[in-house]
DNA sequence: TTGTATGCGTTATCAG
DNA sequence: CTGATAACGCATACAA
């Protein structure tokens, strides 16, 4: 250990930038740029200076600024995720799946909710914040938030929309859904062939995915001849409580439903714990079936029949289109995805018992 | 309209700059800028000047540069949340919390889980994001993480640790936490009440909370000179399989525990969920009690019975410790602050059957 | 009242 | 091989 060794520490209390390693190890800071980031570079530095270079640098502790190099037009590795309802557990899962994938492109995901009382200042922000992000994954369906999608017309990264509902109105950035139809006639086909013939149907207002799960099961029914009363049909909030509001309404007029087809886990689920408050057994009494197989299904007593959402590979393959080798030149029709979901049967779900 | 009204759109495919926006109005970038955040400034524009600015970056759709701003040291409004499991429904409810309420406080949250495969690269991925955040909360206790510990301790960005256990090993941040004791000497006592004498408990292992859990059950058990056998007390990966495989070694030797108390409510549901696909009846047979209270219990078929956790609270003291009003200078001891828990009486738990 | 100049921490392009 | 120097977009002390 030379009588140099002992380098002086820049001030603590402020980070350790480029400079101080420079200014300790004498030399320019262009040259501890250089040493730090010796990937693709074409010019070669002495071993010596590297060597001391790279000491002082990890003596010093230092560490990349990452948003200094942001500025300089680096990537910011982070995903921006715009969640219409992150209490929503189909979210909570999307976020979940998100997560995870994100961290093997080496991106951190940002949160922006736009929910409930999103009003116009918030909106912004959301949109503000995401020139932090290299892509953004709208969840959910926004309709109705005009506002937030010209916005992200406006927006200088790629947007990527998962679970807007198929309709096809000229959306300018790629969108990955499900085939909504195949799913629920799956759903509506088992109870059917397990002899139901009073099946309601429960779901939400306003969201794409949901509107296009109810016409589905109506055209279903009427394919097949079974008759739908009215009443048989109830939109609520997408909310264990919504569906608790749900089953009272079905059951105020005898005779009530035998099976319902729930647009949504979380609206399953709720039916399932309301039908159990009420003293209705699940399947013997009710029959359920869900949308989505979150992973609250695996705690379900008993457990759910449901339409599986292939969730990870669809935020898989928004994150290819966004960040990795899918990614799309902006030219042309917007790409979009459908994914196909299927049918999980399990205990929720029976023949209708015979005192019907 | 003038014949210089129509004014030259900066080549788009590039954001607009505040250069952009002075070239067009004919004056300086300072100038810009002045007028553009005219909130706490001392020196005075023109009206003249200010109009023609402002419509200016209006028609031309200026949005500020946030990174440039972060730069220049203003606050990124970006909240890092460091969390161990993401898929853990715990953690999940704490995260959905901590984005309601940051929203409050006009920030966004980073999520950064270190979980599974944390190898070091990954560790520090997580730290160096972190510099773009205003603050750091750390969810949930990461002993064996050593290095993240030392990461976290060099940063310049105040962190705060929930749900670290609340071993005083002289941590250089502040922590919030829950009075483990308190709450499962509550849900013991219960089922004590009820008449159960055979109590177990299915706890995780490594985990802070959990570690203080299980020594507040087994004291609870030796003060009140309940009887406990060493089988009756089951360590698994908090997961609803963790909980199927600590039923299963907990009815191995007969006669089985009549109540269980799970040292969280992934594992009471999970309990749950094994006992129904065993026959077993709850509470008939076997009383379940949870701890957390998070939101899935909305959905428990039977209700569960369960120890709350007031999250939403918690994760309020945290932001306000790190971006509110209870900032911690950093000076003298981090402060603790604990939370007490309170029992949820629900419907898993009953008079052990009379069979036993 | 407004313009000029500087720096935040990097990276990249020049010269030397 | 290395050292100046110029951006990146913005805020601000200082000069005019």
């Amino acid at each position: 250990m030379t009588s140099r060794a002992r380098r002086v520490r820049p001030p603590a209390g402020r980070p350790v930038t480029m400079n101080d390693v420079a200014a300790a190890a004498g030399v320019a800071q262009s040259t501890v740029s250089r040493i730090l980031n010796d990937n693709a570079l074409s010019v070669r530095v002495s071993p010596a200076t590297r060597e001391r270079v790279l000491a002082i640098a990890d003596e010093l502790g230092y560490r990349p600024h990452p948003i200094a190099r942001a500025l300089r037009g680096a990537p910011t590795m982070l995903i921006g995720a715009i969640v219409r309802d992150i209490t929503d557990w189909f979210f909570a899962a999307t976020i979940e799946a998100l997560s995870s994938r994100a961290r093997a492109y080496g991106y951190s995901v940002v949160l922006a909710h736009a929910s409930a009382a999103a009003d116009e200042a918030l909106r912004l922000t959301a949109v503000l914040e995401a020139r932090h992000c290299d892509a953004i994954l709208v969840l959910g369906d926004f309709r109705g938030e005009g506002r937030l999608a010209e916005d992200l017309r406006n927006l200088r990264v790629p947007v990527i929309g998962l679970w807007q509902g198929s309709e096809e109105r000229g959306r300018p950035f790629p969108i990955i859904g499900v085939d909504n139809r195949t799913g629920i006639r799956a759903a509506a086909a088992h109870l059917v062939e397990l002899g139901h013939e009073r099946i309601a149907y429960i779901g939400a207002d306003r969201l794409g995915d949901m509107e296009e799960r109810q016409a589905a099961f109506l055209g279903y029914l009427d394919e097949t001849g079974i008759e739908l009363r009215q009443d048989h049909v109830q939109l609520v909030p997408n909310t264990i409580d919504g569906a608790r509001f749900a089953l009272s309404a079905l059951l105020e007029r005898a005779p009530g439903p035998t099976a319902i087809v729930a647009a949504s886990d979380v609206l399953a689920l709720g039916l399932n714990r309301a039908a159990f408050d009420r003293g209705l057994r699940v399947p013997d009494d009710l029959s359920i079936v869900g949308f989505d197989d979150i992973p609250q299904t695996a705690a379900s007593v008993p457990g759910l029949t449901t339409v599986r959402m292939p969730i990870p590979e669809m935020v898989e393959a928004g994150l290819k289109i966004g960040v990795g080798g899918d990614r799309w030149s902006g030219d042309g029709r917007a790409p979009r995805v459908v994914f196909q979901p299927s049918l999980v049967v399990r205990q929720s779900t029976a023949a209708p018992s015979s005192r019907d």
